[in-house]
DNA sequence: AAGCATTTGTGCCTTCACGCACAAAGTTGA
DNA sequence: TCAACTTTGTGCGTGAAGGCACAAATGCTT
């Protein structure tokens, strides 16, 4: 996760690399966070009320904007404006990606008309499916109409979209066999929906988000709860 | 996070409570490996292999499963069915937990129609929105027939059901107004998919699963390997 | 019965993440 | 010009998380 540390050259700051992981994940928050206020005709911002709208403390939001450079003015605070930038400039999202779904199913469909792919330079370049009733359908998918291809156009599709991420919205079943292939054809970046575990060689980044876990560890604390408040083991073991 | 954590009672293991949260975060993989193995006929497991099988570490995994209890025998491994039912046990599984999920447009529809609640224990008892053409809609869920009730329907619902987890799946302008009627309503357990910042008082616990975020965490890392190959700076340094 | 092979459970160490608290820096008002 | 006030940026201590490596425990073979 933390290789090519080396470059000496001095950049804006921590060589423009080093961004904990932690502090990335928080970035697309204080982006939306910032484009809400940029909306509302906010000018500058402090560390305190910015921290609050994106549920964080101020000093964790100062040390992740820290890491991008000093961007605040002391006695003043941010500039949301340029703030917004800086942090759409660190994440990438100054240029459009191109955008694969694999699996156009309910799912599938339900990502295609999620608008805030757009809003932020994603631009969903091609549909896959390998059911008969789904190929061919056509899709609007805010910018322009898309025609959902057959499984075995992936490789040309990929290569032809120059496509950089890839979305997998299959069964579990499947989702092995289309991750291998969607590598295999140069995609190092995937979103996993299908409840798998999913084998990549290193260089290749997987991030999943899977329903059924984000239940079962609301359900074990709404357990913890209840257990807590009924310590029925206690009184029936005096 | 780590309140409540006196009471000396000695339970099965950690007085049963006291599980990290990255380990609580992993149980669900586990024991959905597990219930994999067991369909394949598979009884015994050794730690090595279901690591492997999950994407983490054998060390970890261990670990993992050593504040549950001594489920394992040295020199074997671990017997997949028991310790897939301690797995169970342990995230509340065992109890059916009943799921309101508010917002019935394309998410809404994609998470009932998804086949992972059921077979986990989960039942969706309850389907709200408030726009007039989705209301009355009748919608199958696996188990039997709902129809979504209007939003105005949330407390009755809600308490009638007695549902204990919410799922909000609306536009993020409705997001925290509807969260302050589910926390009213005595709803503890909440899985937020709207791109929104949810405030809560303690001993409520949100989860969140932001699709954009993703995507741009993605995005970082992806412009991440592109700075990195072409490292022009230098060159038009010299 | 005894030794060998295998696998678990865990102690130790390193790294990462977070929060507190404060010095540095900048603004405002007199 | 100077002092009082506001807010950023960060050094430091604490705790969680992960990985290594090994002793303890079990099954198997001779």
């Amino acid at each position: 996760m933390s290789l090519s540390r080396q470059l000496g050259s001095s950049r804006t700051r921590d060589d423009g690399r080093g961004i904990p992981d932690a502090t990335v994940a928080r970035l697309p928050i204080y982006h939306r966070v910032l484009r809400g206020l940029a909306d509302d005709g906010v000018h500058t911002v402090s560390s305190d009320t910015l921290a609050q709208r994106c549920g964080v403390s101020s000093a964790k939001l100062r040390k992740d904007l820290s890491h991008l450079g000093s961007y605040g003015t002391r006695g003043v605070g941010y500039e949301v404006a340029f703030l917004s930038y800086h942090i759409s400039r660190e994440l990438g999202l100054s240029q459009p990606w191109g955008v694969v779904i694999v699996g156009v199913g309910n799912l599938g469909h339900a990502l295609v008309s999620y608008k805030g792919f757009a809003s932020r330079g994603f631009e969903i370049v091609g549909l896959l499916d390998s059911h008969p009733d789904v190929i061919g359908e056509k899709v609007c998918t805010g910018g322009r109409d898309l025609v959902v291809q057959p499984l075995t156009e992936l490789e040309n599709l990929v290569k032809a979209s120059s496509a950089s991420i890839a979305v997998i919205a299959t069964p579990a079943s499947a989702a092995q066999k289309v991750c291998d292939r969607l590598v295999a054809t140069g995609v190092r970046s995937i979103l996993n929906f299908a409840p798998s575990v999913l084998t990549v060689p290193v260089g290749v980044e997987v991030r999943k988000v899977d329903l059924a876990v984000e239940l079962q560890i609301l359900a074990f604390h709404e357990q913890r709860r209840v257990d807590d408040l009924t310590p029925l083991a206690q009184v029936m073991q005096a």
